[in-house]
DNA sequence: TCTGGGGTCCTAGGACCC
DNA sequence: TCTGGGGTCCTAGGACCC
């Protein structure tokens, strides 16, 4: 049996763990830029308040209920979300963090109610996150049983192990929320009569192969208990790193643009250093705003190769600006850019080039003291000239709430 | 005024090899 | 009359996830 511990309203959660007040009232988070509502409580939801929402699009809902805005915190976030991993793995052996908020657990030995309850007070006392626990014999349907948990028991847990009961919950459960069913593929199953997950399970295999290829077969087999996906226990190495931004105000001008593409460069060379990994080819891309359609669209992007496969922050910043002089018109007026690196080798398994003439080790020395002293002081305390010292295409964030557990400065004082 | 960021997998088609 | 067979690699586009 697979277990799946699922944060309730993730982000929401965390803003209230140090700030008690906020319970059972009304809070959403935004995304980067204090755009669109990411996260909602159970309160915002209740008002109507959808995923996704632009942030100025229901201002004056925000101001008529009292609705408590954050902008988002990762910070924060990151750190309670490895909290709540750690306790996870203080009660199961194999466990396999899927994202930020999830995680599947092996509940092979002992799948009871009890255990599960047990499993959820524990996190909710240790992080203060409340989780959902979902188990059944394979990821898709322990994700059916998840979902289930959250909306329709008091328990917040839910176990899918009787045949039965697989086949009344896969009855009421709509398509559309099944674990790999998006947006289109909905639609069109909708299309031809498919509207619960029963109907998915139930349908010609064949026909399923032709329309949703071979994912559509596996998550059918799922649906019947057949497991698909395993417990993925050693997190794979990432294929490609991308850092990319919308301004905080557009930009015009040819030397901000460089800046903040050569900052984006320097972080996804830190991330590659991080995962021990070089990449071989970089991409960088602009994009004009799409939401003003008089002003000229224009969303260029261009990708070119290094001859040696590198993680030099020096290097990597090099060739993004090299990228971007290729693309850049001074005609447009930008809202977005970004860096993706791709094409990951293991930094180890590097082939050098014959005409290279990079001293590569003594750059290997540099830049892993330059990480050691960022890690120390702060993100790009050291950095390239090229990332200039204005920072004016930073992020809007103006309802970031303290780092309480990752920043001295930050940390609660509390009167007794 | 104002609209996020970071990933993966699969498939078809083109180019190429022997 | 008639024009092979068996592969790999790469890329773009489309779908999905959180």
């Amino acid at each position: 049996m697979i277990g799946l511990a699922d944060c309730n309203n993730f982000y929401a959660s965390c803003e209230r763990v140090f700030n008690p007040q906020l319970r059972n009232k009304p809070l959403v988070v935004l995304s980067n830029n204090d755009g669109c509502v990411i996260a909602r409580s159970n309160e915002a939801k209740a008002l109507g308040i959808k995923m996704g929402e632009p942030a100025f699009k229901i201002k004056a809902l925000i101001e008529k209920h009292k609705v408590n805005v954050f902008s988002t915190n990762f910070a924060l976030y990151g750190d309670l979300s490895d909290r709540v991993m750690n306790t996870l793995k203080s009660e199961v052996e194999r466990v396999e963090i899927y994202s930020i908020d999830e995680a599947f657990l092996d509940f092979s030995e002992l799948s009871t109610t009890d255990r599960a309850v047990s499993i959820k007070k524990k996190v909710q006392q240790w992080t203060g996150i409340p989780i959902s626990l979902g188990i059944a014999p394979t990821k898709s349907l322990a994700k059916v049983a998840n979902h289930i948990a959250k909306k329709y028991t008091k328990k917040g847990v839910f176990i899918l192990d009787d045949e039965n009961v697989i086949k009344r919950a896969l009855n009421f459960f709509p398509v559309e929320d099944l674990w790999g069913v998006g947006r289109k593929y909905a639609k069109r199953l909708k299309q031809s009569g498919i509207n619960t997950a029963l109907d998915f399970r139930n349908v010609d295999p064949e026909w399923l192969r032709r329309n949703f290829s071979v994912n559509g077969i596996r998550l059918q087999k799922e649906l019947q208990g057949e497991k698909c996906y395993d417990l993925e226990l050693n997190p794979a190495r990432k294929k490609n790193i991308c850092t990319a931004r919308s301004f905080g105000k557009e930009i015009e001008d040819y030397k901000r643009i460089k800046e903040a593409v050569s900052t984006f460069a320097n972080t996804c060379a830190t991330k590659l250093r991080k995962e021990k990994s070089c990449c071989s080819k970089i991409s960088v891309f602009l994009m004009t705003n799409p939401y003003k359609p008089n002003a000229k669209q224009y969303h260029p992007h261009i990708t070119l190769d290094f001859q040696t496969p590198t993680n030099d922050s020096a290097e990597i910043v090099s060739m993004a600006n090299t990228a971007l002089k290729s693309i850049y018109r001074d005609d447009c007026i930008y809202k977005k850019a970004g860096v993706i690196v791709q094409n990951t080798t293991p930094q180890e398994e590097v082939q050098m080039s014959l005409f290279d003439t990079i001293d590569r080790d003594k750059r290997r020395k540099l830049m892993y003291s330059v990480d050691k002293i960022n890690m120390l002081m702060g993100k790009d305390k050291i950095r390239l000239a090229s990332q200039g010292f204005e920072r004016r295409w930073k992020l809007r964030q103006e309802k970031l709430s303290p780092c309480y557990t990752t920043r001295f400065a930050d940390i609660l004082t509390i009167d007794i």
